[in-house]
RNA sequence: GUGGGCGUGGUCGAGGGGUUAAGACGCCAGGUUGUGGCCCUGGAGAUCGAGGGUUCAAUUCCCUCCGCUCACCCCA
């Protein structure tokens, strides 16, 4: 039997309500904020993604879906929003728009990688991006607009983690001496850790390993080592945040996993939770539009994991969400009347009703089928019906019914849906 | 890639080395030859994840594989 492939899985009928509300909930407060939604492909140039995410990182080493097409040409299936989002800014002359551009997206995201709760192979992402200002407000907009998108949408006891990892510029004399500090510990450090220390130290601050976790509290922090205009951008934005009342944690071991963050970085989780918590992560990415062929350009964003979200909605029992309201359903017996009940079912399709047409079986088994699709109204024509060119109109709730002709059935059924 | 847990009808789930593998929900039909929900009766639906081994006998014990799941690595 085949099943769907590893680490994706199917949205039920059942749970389309669910993923619908979430959908429309952070699309409206992204809009409030004046974003306006992008698509971009589902997959790109492998390059894009290559120079971008950066070469280290096991996004890139290790989780990508890249393959040739029939013509050769190298593309992967994005593993993220930012870096496509950027191509679009930069093929489509963005910089000559009204400056910062706001967007957003709703878009699903592949990785290969071993699925477990809350992560999967093919993951659906939200995120936001404000392209083409550097001011800290701009900081604060995303994040507040990260926050509040989140909390509207029901989840509570949320916590920022904020952090700033310093301009290209400065992070090389932070990282040595970061270096600096761990080389004394290399032996207490576990394995993963040591080959990181070679490779990305920044990473070893956000290990798991205790005793890694042990070493980094005291580790030097990147905000020790910000040059004069990183400093006064992080500066402004813990200001501003203050003023906008936005409770925010400084986590001097908070890095990101991708290449091309600069100064302020942020993560949004669940108070209440452990490792899989993080539900929305981002940053300033003041490079990356330049990496991919632009203009230096500043920008901001982040993304969040839509799967996650539903995790955690579920868990809180959160927000009532809108069901569908079940269809009126045509009951017949006989022939003439089922072909009757075919062209009222159409009459009441073009007047705005849902309708569905029961099975041919027996009236008693139609009015069992009405009853568990949870229709409230059943209109019934049988040969008696038929002949009198009459319907009868059953109120499932109530119990009770009434006959009436065709040109009265519409009226009382508008009427009813009020 | 590594480690733990699990795999019995559509779903949940009991069982246990011995010719017909419980039960519940759901589905279909009938009880009411034109009327749902409750109730009653009946029915369909399972090569007990796959392959191999032990045994007179395996769904049950053992091994391998596959799948699911949780965690690690890593990560929005």
């Amino acid at each position: 039997m085949y099943q769907a492939p590893r680490g994706t899985y199917d949205v039920l009928p059942s749970q389309q309500p669910f993923w619908r509300y979430v959908e429309s909930s952070l699309s409206n407060s992204a809009q409030s904020f004046g974003y306006s939604r992008i698509d971009t492909p589902i997959f790109e140039d492998t390059n894009v993604f290559l120079r971008s995410v950066g070469l280290e990182t096991d996004i890139i080493g290790k989780e990508m879906y890249t393959f040739q097409d029939r013509g050769g040409q190298d593309l992967s299936l994005r593993p993220e929003g930012t870096a496509a989002v950027c191509r679009a800014y930069i093929e489509h002359g963005m910089q000559n728009s009204t400056l910062p551009v706001r967007l957003f997206y709703y878009a699903p995201m592949f990785r290969y990688d071993r699925p477990q709760a809350g992560r999967y192979r093919q993951l659906q992402q939200f995120g936001v991006e404000a392209i083409g200002d550097s001011d800290p407000a701009l900081d604060l907009e995303v994040i507040e607009l990260a926050m509040s998108s989140l909390q509207t949408l029901g989840l509570k006891n949320l916590r920022l983690v904020i952090n700033s990892i310093g301009d290209t510029v400065d992070r090389p004399s932070y990282i040595k001496a970061l270096k600096k500090y761990l080389e004394p510990h290399y032996e207490s450090l576990g394995k993963d850790d040591q080959k990181r220390l070679e490779v990305n130290p920044l990473r070893i601050l956000d290990s798991k390993d205790e005793k890694a976790t042990k070493i980094a509290e005291a580790a030097p922090k990147s905000t020790d080592f910000l040059g004069s205009d990183a400093k006064q951008h992080w500066e402004s934005l813990l200001k501003l945040l203050d003023f906008a009342g936005i409770n925010y944690e400084i986590d001097h071991k908070l890095v990101r996993g991708l290449d091309y963050y600069t100064r302020t970085v942020f993560e949004i989780q669940p108070l209440d939770q452990g490792a899989q918590s993080t539900i929305c992560a981002g940053g300033r990415y003041d490079g990356l539009v330049e990496t991919l062929g632009g203009t230096p350009t500043p920008a901001i964003g982040w993304a969040a994991g839509v799967d996650r979200m539903i995790l955690n909605l579920l868990k809180e029992e959160a927000g009532e969400v809108p069901l569908p309201s079940p269809p009126i359903t045509m009951a017949y017996s006989g022939e003439s009347p089922k072909m009757q009940s075919i062209s009222i079912a159409r009459l009441l399709r073009n007047a705005d009703h849902t309708v569905t047409l029961a099975p041919q079986r027996s009236l008693r088994s139609q009015l069992r089928y009405a009853a568990s699709l949870g229709s409230k109204y059943v209109v019934i024509i049988g040969e008696k019906e038929f002949s009198e060119e009459t319907v009868t109109l059953r109120d499932m709730d109530a119990g009770n019914q009434t006959s009436m002709t065709l040109e009265e059935l519409l009226p009382a059924l508008s009427k009813a849906k009020k």
